[in-house]
DNA sequence: AGAGATACCTGGGAGC
DNA sequence: TGCTCCCAGGTATCTC
């Protein structure tokens, strides 16, 4: 399931497979994703050259040469792919880009959560306006424990969910999320609001680091995410508490526990998080 | 405005 | 073996 690592690894090998190609052919298969893919037939996009392919969150924009760019995002199930054309067409793939160096660029989704379309890019290195609501991307400097706590102040609700939201913050899923808190040690289900600024610096600093950890180790593979070149992504050995029920704690050796929040499934320490 | 619930989608696993 | 049910989960959308 693609969080922020493993669309950087999918962006850095997309980048290197797509860019200074020129589109000579589309094919559809699916009628629509989360939208519907229909218009990329009618968007007139052989002919044109790729110029680069930049990430915003989860979200993918690979850069066209006349101001428009292909908005990409992975859902929990997308897999893309660049290969040669004789390889047969799989079950769940969608659609198929075709390129002037001769590969096909094939984009893949079990679930169909994922979303491929053509958008304008206002100005050279901005990004469309779907993607205007985003929050500050953790990697960079914006992302601080002041700016959390700023924006936790009247947020009543678990920390957990406000730190998946992405209008907060890009790119943090449940993966991250869970590892995150628990190397902070902040019980997921604590107000986001009661959350101290010294505890936002732990948290800060943690999930940098896990987030770094894990783009080095190629991403996390749980069920469904490949890399580009189809391997997997090995950040999954080191997860320290994500899918940890009833397993010793990795400090302290309490017992994992679980619970739901926001429909989703938590995995905590109940001795190392307050 | 915030927060919770729900829908979208398929495959895999559990339970009977 | 085959059926039903639940779960995974990012995002949009709805309601309160």
């Amino acid at each position: 399931m693609p969080e922020l690592p493993e669309a950087e690894c999918i962006g850095r090998a997309l980048d290197r497979a797509l860019s200074k190609r020129t589109i000579t052919k589309v094919e559809v298969f699916t009628p629509a994703m989360r939208t519907s893919l229909l218009p990329l037939l009618d968007a007139g996009l052989p002919g044109h050259a790729i110029l680069e392919v930049r990430r915003r969150g989860r979200y993918l924009v690979a850069d066209l040469d006349d101001g428009r760019g292909l908005l990409m995002h992975f859902g929990m199930s997308g897999v893309v792919r660049v290969e040669p054309p004789d390889v047969p067409k799989r079950k769940h793939e969608h659609v198929f880009i075709y390129l002037s160096d001769g590969k096909v660029f094939r984009f893949e989704c079990t679930r169909r959560f994922s979303l491929l379309e053509v958008c304008d890019i206002p100005a050279p290195g901005e990004w469309p306006e779907q993607l205007s609501k985003l929050g500050v991307e953790p990697l960079e400097k914006d992302f601080t424990a002041e700016y959390m706590a700023d924006m936790a102040k009247r947020r009543g609700g678990n920390v957990k969910n406000f730190v998946m939201d992405n209008t907060v913050v890009v790119g943090i899923g449940n993966i991250y999320s869970n590892e995150s808190l628990f190397e902070a040690g902040i019980r997921p289900d604590r107000p986001a609001c009661d959350v101290t600024t010294g505890e936002w610096k732990l948290f800060v600093s943690a999930a940098r680091r896990i987030l770094k950890e894990s783009i080095a180790s190629g991403g996390t593979t749980i069920s469904d995410f490949l890399n580009v070149d189809g391997t997997e992504g090995k950040y999954v050995l080191k997860l320290r508490i994500y899918g940890k029920t009833g397993e010793p704690c990795p400090v302290c050796k309490s017992t994992i526990e679980t619970m739901r929040l926001g429909g989703r499934s938590s995995f905590f320490c109940p001795r190392c998080q307050k």
